[in-house]
DNA sequence: CTGAAAGCGCTTACAG
DNA sequence: CTGAAAGCGCTTACAG
């Protein structure tokens, strides 16, 4: 392998002159520079990352961790933060945590052994583990999407509060009264988040929150199909579903469609994220928006006052109802 | 911050007793091992990947660069790889080529840097930059879903080529002669692949190849609205399309929606990739489907026979073509 | 503007 | 089974 000091023999320098000009140090002679330059192209030389971050404070790498690279918000997500972070000099590792709190701490562990400058995380579990050791060692780090209640890291997440409520309000208005609600986990912050803003907006609407009604889901297709099965069981099934996201919402379709429920006059449907392909649907699905893009844009200028040795203050992004055919029939009685 | 040198003190033994007992070296005595893990559990500490490295030959990391991670296909292959790669003691670090070769090459370079064991890349370009690099560097590297002709690399790719001739012959079965075909890049291998592909299909049917029924899109949804787009402004327009990826399919479908295009006994439409939803949509889509599960898998298991210096031969993976509702009726004149 | 030297945090023959 | 020592490939005060 080519290192430094074959670059620095072919250029005739010396090592130090050589990783001077390779890192931009103004304290060299264009003579210098034009030797050494040639010497990389020559031996196309890439500097060991490992050997500089030893020495070095920084890697000029950030770490991307999402709970499930298959949801296509977190995709976006991940494309969005990718984008910002080269623009910003940084290159991003990404890991998956698939949802599962052990495979968060062994990508959390990988990312801090590498050394990351800082780490971008959809946080699962209570803040124990591995969280808890970023903390502890000041690694600069953003919090998306979700938080952990109780630390306190800056955060980019979804005021859903907005949306749900509009989403609601909108259902009613439909004619709608039983209104089923598939919630994600309750044990991370958007899924208990999601839920208290079904039941404030049903209760501000003047509605029985019934239990029957609500649905544990965990942000996955299955779960949304489980959800389904379970309302079209009731003696009295709701007549419009809300999903708090768009995998519960895809299985939740899957199983309607598998049951034979068409969606329109009798049957509403709401999803909570905006998928490209869902105002391809027939009918389209009405959505509860918010942008992937503007949260991992945000995320990475936040990680980067904190690498700086700022203390940005959190933001919330806003989101809307954005109504399609799923809902925007009227109710119709049904049929005894 | 701690390094194994604070371990070792607390633990009362030298450095190279804790380097020991960390990296599982068994000449070690069951009470050095019992110390030094009480120390490491209460300081915390993880060793420094980037020290680690410098002196060992590995990292136990590999890199996946894929083409576009807001591609479905690629978001369940990035999903597949890293489940694959943890089982077999890897860290997988992500990037995101976004279909550009600079970006490519940028995430490639940071990869040589970080020295990671092997690569698993869906390639770009025509080998020159750093493909060229890795190559020369000898690192490791699996081709996934696409090749670069003329480079040695092991490779997991799709069979495109059965797929598309059932499609074809499927859709001549239901009438059709006039089918459109969107393509991709012809500088990916894919792209390139899947056009001959189907214009063997073509003429093995006894169909005429019109240059007007091929239009070349570039993988995304854009170009799949576009090609559309041209094929109704035609005289005489197909009345089948097969799509060359998920993502020009649902450009495509956006593009038939918008013109008030209905999918079933005048137009037919086909798409390469299936996306777990494509079934959801009414009419459900047609489909070529091919397994990013089994070609994840696939990839790691040669990387690592790479890596343990074998050399593995490539592997093609079957396509099949799952007929639905979309191209399932018989073609009915058009009205005049 | 340049070079010699020390050192980042580990690992690994070597000797015992 | 253990420790002292050398060294991986860089960078960075330090002195000139």
């Amino acid at each position: 392998v080519t290192t430094i000091k074959d670059v620095a023999a072919l250029a005739g320098v010396s090592p130090a002159t050589a990783s001077r000009v390779l890192s931009g140090n103004p304290a060299t002679s264009p003579e210098s520079r034009d030797r050494v330059a040639a010497a990389v192209a020559h031996l196309d030389f890439k500097p060991n990352a490992q050997a500089r971050a030893l020495r070095s404070a920084h890697t000029q790498t950030i770490g991307l961790l999402v709970s499930d690279i298959r949801n296509p918000f977190f995709a976006d997500l991940a494309h969005a933060v990718e984008q910002a972070a080269l623009e910003a000099g940084y290159v991003t590792l990404l890991g998956n945590a698939n949802e599962q709190t052990s495979q968060q701490d062994l990508y959390l562990d990988a990312m801090i052994s590498q050394r990351v400058d800082g780490i971008i995380v959809a946080p699962q579990g209570d803040g124990s583990g591995s969280i808890k050791s970023l903390i502890a060692r000041k690694i600069p780090t953003i919090f998306v999407d979700r938080v952990i209640s109780g630390l306190d890291v800056p955060s980019v997440t979804t005021d859903s509060d907005t949306g749900i409520r509009q989403a609601v309000a909108h259902l009613v208005a439909m004619g709608h009264t039983r209104i089923g609600y598939i919630a994600g986990p309750q044990n991370v912050s958007t899924g208990h988040d999601r839920l208290n803003a079904y039941v404030r907006a049903m209760k501000s609407a003047g509605l029985i929150v019934e239990p029957d009604l609500m649905f544990y889901g965990d942000f996955q297709a299955d779960s949304g199909s489980a959800g389904v099965h379970a309302f079209l069981s009731l003696a009295d099934p709701p007549t419009a579903i809300l999903a708090a996201d768009s995998l519960m919402a895809i299985g939740a379709l899957a199983m309607l469609t598998r049951q034979g429920v068409q969606l329109g006059s009798r049957t509403a449907l709401v999803a909570f994220d905006d998928i490209e392909w869902f105002a391809l649907l027939k009918p389209a699905l009405s959505v509860i928006s918010h942008s992937a893009e503007d949260m991992g844009a945000t995320a990475v200028q936040l990680l980067k006052q904190v690498i700086d040795g700022e203390s940005p203050s959190s933001v919330q992004l806003p989101s809307e109802l954005i109504v399609r055919a799923s809902s925007s029939e009227r109710l119709r009685a049904r049929r005894k």
